[in-house]
DNA sequence: TCCATGAGTTACGAATTGGTACCTACTGGT
DNA sequence: ACCAGTAGGTACCAATTCGTAACTCATGGA
């Protein structure tokens, strides 16, 4: 057995989940499965200027590596110039329901922080 | 603005489940919390001998956010030795759903891959 | 006396990552 | 003739990341 193993190996055999959190968690895959969801299938430039800031060589690796887990399906035309089109497969749509309730958490939470910061400042003006 | 950002940024104002998943996508988080979860409250040593491989270096760390992020509370008692015990905080079992969710799903797909793959096996077989 | 334990911290170093810039091929517009 | 757009691919480069090894402090045991 390897001992030196960097933590891209597959050590995951206890956790099932961790395979999908390793995919989820790229730079900029939630993006992208959110603009999917959101906005419908696309093509590669228009998913481009929606996910503002990635660069070209990461929405491909990023694309790529979702084909590569059947979250993502890209259809090629070979017109002249060439029309690839992404959209959710089956098991992409299958975590828009996990997706919906991490952001209901993520909002929630960030809505729980801001009135417990409110509730600090006004409890700091009420001591002047 | 800076055009010049890397993706630690905090460019997710676009993204609320993209704080959550920054936060689990650590490289051993899951892990963590899965043995928090199962286990209960643990202290340092013992989590660290079943998160089998990970260094103390790198479960310090993701301790550390994880605490930050309010996921996860530390006990400090100072006696000598020094006992710390790390436990799932209320936010923290509140991704148990989630984190569930998404364990059912992986074991799901690999069921599924792991029943089209003998199919397919079953099918060359035939064919012969 | 020396070692192990508990819970780390620090320094160093190699590997990965992700951005930028430049390249393709083809066509339509000016 | 030249530029822009489409969908990338490639080379290079800087920064980050994560692992390893060594150190801490205090005590109890062989």
């Amino acid at each position: 057995m390897d001992a030196k193993q960097t933590h891209t190996g597959k050590e995951s055999a206890s956790c099932p989940m961790d395979f999908i959190l390793r995919m989820l968690m790229g730079p900029w895959t939630t993006y992208i499965l959110y603009n999917l969801k959101t906005h419908g299938p696309q093509r590669f430039g228009e998913l481009k200027r929606r996910v503002a800031g990635i660069s070209a060589k990461m929405l491909t690796e990023r694309l790529r590596t979702l084909e590569g887990a059947s979250l993502v399906r890209r259809d090629y035309e070979a017109t002249i110039p060439p029309k690839v089109t992404y959209s959710l497969t089956q098991r992409g749509h299958e975590l828009d329901d996990v997706l919906g309730k991490l952001a209901e958490i993520g909002m929630r939470w960030e809505a729980e922080d801001a009135a417990l910061r409110a509730a600090r400042a006004a409890e700091l003006k009420a001591a002047e």
